[in-house]
DNA sequence: GGAAAAACCGTACCGGTGGTACTGTACCTT
DNA sequence: AAGGTACAGTACCACCGGTACGGTTTTTCC
């Protein structure tokens, strides 16, 4: 059973490594089998077919994701009790998490999912918008305890403000890579970080 | 030579219809000619080869994005004088005019090119960093006449500034496809459009 | 009006890729 | 000893991007 799991792990990992790089339809199967060590026949028995590929990347990276945004909001509530501190320093945490990553970051396979339409695959689409989903519940969690303390100086959907988080992040992501500059992402969400300052901060006279 | 050009551009409407739906990959050439009505022989001799029609789809693409931008900005400096109104009322209307569009929005053709390297021909890469660049300069311009006049209440780099404006609509086109909620797009370009206030209105006493 | 160039059509072919089908087999568990 | 798990091996198919090349129509220019 183990002997099994590792080598579903190993395709995943090698997967992964050349999806994030060329794209998913860039990546062939042939290609990853090579460099997994296995054959054809041992990725379809771990793989119906490449859609499935698709889906186990995504639930996988979800789980990754979710476990990080665990640890940084995990540290930021360490490192205050008021909740837009909280807020703040998770925002900075994540941005220097983003910028520490070699090759700017792994990339987001949402978004690579996203654009290609071919995996027009319902449960790869069910998988990702649950994961954005989860995204939401959990920033909007973030700002619901910041505005019971803290009135925001402007009328604003808390549902929306929580999008604009996973939204700054997967377009700094794009726009990265458009023009080669790592660094754009995290500078990105600190942009995001003043604009939650400026909303919930109250007014120095 | 009318005709030619025609053909040409019946090529790039079909092609960009398809791409826009189900992902450039996804959108073989056998397909394009058969809805464009020509042969495969038709299609080569207009263009090398797919990313040659990847590069004029960028290309064609930027120019009507450009224009769009241009009516919106244009629109915004008749109704008002004051750069900061000026730019909150072109975030508006950009925003209503993303929201009014059929099917959500067009999805963006750079974004789509980013993610699929195996267009990694330096050609595309190129069309796709000049037009990020492109706008970064033009939103840089419009930040820039604001700060002339109301200082800014928190740090922020303009170029960052100017960049985040096509961050949240790249991010919110990649959102709205994943839940399938075409206003968000709009939703978080309105968000924006509270920061840039936040950011830079006047205080009141 | 005639030549040349432009704008295609038709057909045949190639290599790569996703995927299927089926057989065989080493290993592990019961 | 039996049966499932986890593959290997081989053969094959359809589709797709791309090439090659010869033929045909349409337009342009002298």
């Amino acid at each position: 059973m183990a002997r099994g799991e590792d080598t579903r792990k190993k395709i995943l990992d090698v997967a992964q490594d050349a999806v994030l790089t060329k794209g998913f339809d860039a990546t062939s199967i042939d290609e990853i089998v090579a460099n997994a060590e296995l054959t054809k026949s041992g990725f379809f028995y771990h793989f119906r077919d490449k859609n499935a590929l698709a889906h186990a990347l995504i639930e996988r990276h979800i789980e990754v994701e979710d476990q990080l945004f665990d640890e940084v909001f995990g540290r930021a509530k360490d490192l205050a009790d008021d909740p837009l501190q909280v807020a703040l320093i998770a925002l900075k945490l994540l941005a220097e998490l983003i910028e520490d990553m070699p090759n700017g970051h792994p990339g987001c396979i949402v978004a690579t999912a996203v654009y290609q339409d071919r995996l027009f695959n319902p449960d790869v689409r069910e998988a990702n918008r649950r994961a954005v989903l989860g995204w939401r519940s959990r920033f909007r969690a973030m700002f619901d305890a910041i505005v019971e303390v803290y009135p925001a100086h402007d009328e604003v959907d808390l549902d929306d403000l929580a999008d604009m988080v996973s939204s700054v992040i997967e377009g700094g992501i794009v726009m990265a890579r458009a023009v080669s500059e790592p660094s754009m992402t995290a500078r990105q969400i600190m942009l995001l970080r003043s604009y939650v300052r400026l909303l919930f901060s109250p007014r120095l006279k």
